[in-house]
DNA sequence: CTGAAAGCGCTTACAG
DNA sequence: CTGAAAGCGCTTACAG
């Protein structure tokens, strides 16, 4: 590969002048910008990235951290990253996390090596090394899907599960049901316990009481969600309604109803949560709560952009809305209000 | 962020001495490196990989070029590049072509100027610009799910579509059936035109006519798949089968046998290619044909390490095999031999 | 064992 | 307008 070198000595000239020829400063004589294109363009020369970078400090390029490019969720997220950095002349640098805590510090390292210019991060693991380790860290960084620790004075964009949730709720009950089942996520997460908690706090905040026997911690599989809609049709009597914390679960939820003759939404009615593209399949246009997935990514990019324009170190976090998609699976209470 | 000459000056020593130190050679006192250590851990300390790769000519990151990795197919291809490159050291910079020529190009632009050690690409547009460009890289290229341009002596990772096509339809020959559809890709990709060929050889190998009304070439989405169903029915009598050159495809299809109340496995056997994980729904329960989509990302990704290693512009392809999944959607035909 | 010097491929004041 | 020189942050022969 050549380097500015060869273009400076095949046309007789010293490296500077080649080096404005390309970078289009004003102080170069117009034929001579010519000459030392046109050389360029025949020597089939590229500058290099790697010392420019080392010159102008930046390196154009951001780190995104994701736990399981994999997961549709989290790929749609990782499509508008890619789109807006990309147009904004960045190089997205991915990292898939496995859902392994060494390879979220590892990555961190590696930015900080690689000097890159700032960091879009989905994390699984927020433990102290990670923490203390974002914390030296001198670049702008945006959590996306996630929130920072509190010590931690970086924005996020997410999505407002709480209300997302209590919305999933709340319509339920418009519909005339009371006794409504939950099928919840891990509560280690913080997702799982908004979720949670929005369902939780709707139901109070409608004096409806709250069953022990209708809620269970599933998980995130299709077979949890499965085998928590047969934990509840066992234990929770008089149910007529289930809000599944995500999308999986609720269609592992719906594949116990169509295994075991149950009718949807005639006898049972059931909500989940993400809008999964499979979830308007034909066999289970599932009612959920749409995320904006790609536009959450673009908000990241285009947030953690600006930080890296003006230097700053903050941002405001964004927040926003989930929607209601109202599909197939739900109908009114047969039993009306029972209370 | 300190840099190897603030480490030197907080010590007295010189550079060179610093630089020991951290790449463990030999040609130090123990003592002095324990120090430098120290102050490296207490100043927090991390070389340039930058400045580093710059001496060394080479940068311990490969590009990744993906058409949409929003698919879940080539998130799974990603994520098995991404597994054994980050355990190989390597960096993945990743490019969502959005299938875009264009952005096929820049990034191939990119690559060159970041000095980037190796390329895994599944483009979408091999034109003459793509082609003269890649020929002219000096870097390990290889290419997944995607054939080199024969000019190009590149290896290639993909599955053998035409044997598992074969398969396919010879699997419904066996169940009896003789007069089978085909619902296609578009003509134009290399994948639609092998697995179209795997039907159309299948069929005259046994001497059984291919009839113009049993083919239609669809497109990729489910509605097409729904659309070319209903296509298919109108037009090919005695149809008992299809087969779907892909699972979208084919879900469309079973979409339509749904609404219209004809009965699978019964009355109509699907098959379809792919094996997403969608089609292991309850519903669903597609038999299709899987490709090994993570570990095809591994051995690209093993490929390329091997060539970046030994310095090699080329190794040998692999071509994987691919595997029949039995499921639900097929049965034995109810009228027999017809032929 | 340690340090001074050259060099990786560029850019950018500074002279002229 | 053009060139020589310094410098970005490292590594690596080469002396000593």
């Amino acid at each position: 590969m050549p380097t500015i070198k060869d273009i400076a000595k095949q046309l007789g000239m010293s490296v500077s002048t080649v080096s404005r020829a390309m970078n289009n400063h004003p102080d170069i004589k117009p034929e001579t910008k010519r000459k030392v294109l046109q050389v360029i363009e025949q020597l089939n020369y590229t500058p290099s990235a790697l010392a420019r970078s080392m010159i102008h400090r930046k390196t154009l390029s951001v780190g995104l951290m994701m736990p399981d490019i994999s997961d549709p969720f989290f790929s749609a997220m990782a499509q508008g990253v890619e789109e807006v950095l990309s147009d904004g002349g960045y190089q997205v640098v991915y990292g898939n996390m496995s859902r392994r805590p060494d390879k979220e510090l590892r990555f961190l390292v590696s930015a900080v090596e690689r000097k890159m210019d700032g960091l879009i991060v989905t994390p699984d693991f927020m433990d102290e090394d990670f923490v203390s380790m974002l914390k030296r860290l001198k670049i702008p960084v945006v959590f996306l899907r996630r929130r920072p620790h509190p010590e931690l004075n970086m924005p996020f964009v997410d999505v407002d599960h709480y209300k997302g949730s209590c919305r999933a709720v709340e319509y339920l009950l418009e519909l005339g049901h009371r006794r409504i089942g939950f099928i919840g996520m891990p509560e280690t997460s913080f997702t799982g316990r908004e979720r949670y908690r929005g369902y939780l706090d709707t139901l109070k905040s409608r004096n409806i009481p709250v069953a022990p026997h209708g809620i269970v911690h599933a998980g995130r599989t299709f077979k949890q969600g499965y085998q928590g809609m047969e934990k509840l049709m066992a234990e929770y009597s008089g149910m007529t309604a289930v809000f599944a914390a995500n999308d999986v679960l609720g269609i592992g939820a719906l594949e116990w109803t169509a295994k075991h003759g149950l009718s949807v939404p005639e006898q049972m009615s059931i909500v989940g949560f993400d809008n999964l593209e499979m979830t308007d399949l034909h066999w289970i246009k599932l009612t959920t709560v749409a995320q904006p997935r790609m536009e959450m990514g673009r908000k990241a990019a285009e947030l953690l952009m600006e930080m890296m324009k003006e230097e700053k170190q903050t941002a405001e976090s964004i927040l926003m809305d989930t929607e209601l998609v109202v599909r197939h699976t739900c109908a009114i209470a047969r039993e009306g209000i029972i209370s």
